[in-house]
DNA sequence: GCACTCGGTTCAACCAACGAACCCGGAGCT
DNA sequence: AGCTCCGGGTTCGTTGGTTGAACCGAGTGC
């Protein structure tokens, strides 16, 4: 249950899905977790998200079957998507494209989506998460993100300086760990 | 600003739209306005949603250009939402249908979407939000959305019984007020 | 045995959500 | 005019989630 217990009455789909995801910093972690972010410290170092908060928010998804714990060395565990959560991706998808043609200009930060995997060839993903070259909606696991201003420093921005932020600033391929 | 101000630093397009949509009962709100709902009693009485709460949030959406306010009687307003805001439909859909696919069977309230004003007939549309029969991605106006289950009443639900609830029960033009 | 790191939990202060009560302008009656 | 009702809010005390700093504990490294 995200804030209150009133969504129940709603009976319909997206109330349903924002009793898992409409809580404050959901959407930014799973976001992460789409671009290959996976350990507690990474996502608490790129968010600036209380730990407290990041624990919670991240037991949730795992209790949702939208992340899965495991171990990745004796005491450290990491969080990964599932397959219902890798499903998330048009929506995540489709939710930043509409903010992309909202506030173009300043703010930066724009990625592009390439089909990597595409028999045709590959290209940026339109509005809709298709890919122009093929016609298909490819999975988040074929995908290939990069950001439109990799360089771009003029100050207005304090340019973030944690492993994940440099390391979103090369291309990359969607869910596949970050190095 | 939703609840904090941190998301200030993620310069990503999910944390810009998170800036408009991410607060608590936001996007149920804009569910109904793309089900024509219009009237701040009707919104009220449909989401069981606290006064202060609901006029925060229409102020904000009409603030993010999402809705629009306007008179429809002296003294009296509604809201209506504006190209921007119709620009959200993808996002909604993908939204609802990744919720539809998790639980499905119990529950109820799952709604179809057919394109209405298809030039090939019409059909209902796939995850993507794409109808089958032309192969575009129709805007939500010309849509037309049914309740799956009309007069289901195994008592598991309270059956909602506002003016909303009832005339949702019969297919209807999404955006269009409704009776 | 000591320090360090990762992945948390605990705790007090704060701030947003909740819901009941109150408020205001316009329309309709008398 | 005065009275009432209705739609569309605002005010306000209480409840409950968020925040950030401090603390904790297991595992390595030295």
């Amino acid at each position: 249950m995200p804030l209150g217990r009133d969504y129940d009455r709603q009976d319909c789909a997206p109330a349903r899905a924002l009793e898992v995801l409409g809580e404050r910093w959901t959407l930014l972690v799973l976001r992460d977790c789409f671009f290959g972010v996976r350990r507690f410290g990474d996502l608490r170092a790129h968010l600036d998200i209380p730990r407290a908060v990041l624990a919670d928010r991240l037991a949730t998804l795992v209790d949702a079957g939208v992340l899965e714990r495991r171990p990745y060395a004796p005491g450290r565990d990491e969080y990964v998507l599932t397959a219902d959560g890798l499903d998330l991706w048009p929506a995540l998808f489709t939710l930043a494209r509409w903010s992309d043609r909202l506030r173009v200009g300043p703010g930066g930060g724009g990625r592009r989506f390439r089909h990597a995997d595409c028999p045709a060839g590959g290209a940026d993903l339109t509005t809709g998460g298709l890919c122009p070259a093929c016609g298909t909606l490819p999975p988040a696991t074929s995908l290939e993100t990069r950001s439109l201003d990799p360089d771009e420093d003029d100050g207005s921005r304090p340019e973030r300086d944690d492993a994940v932020s440099r390391a979103l600033r090369h291309p990359h391929r969607l869910v596949t760990p970050l190095p």
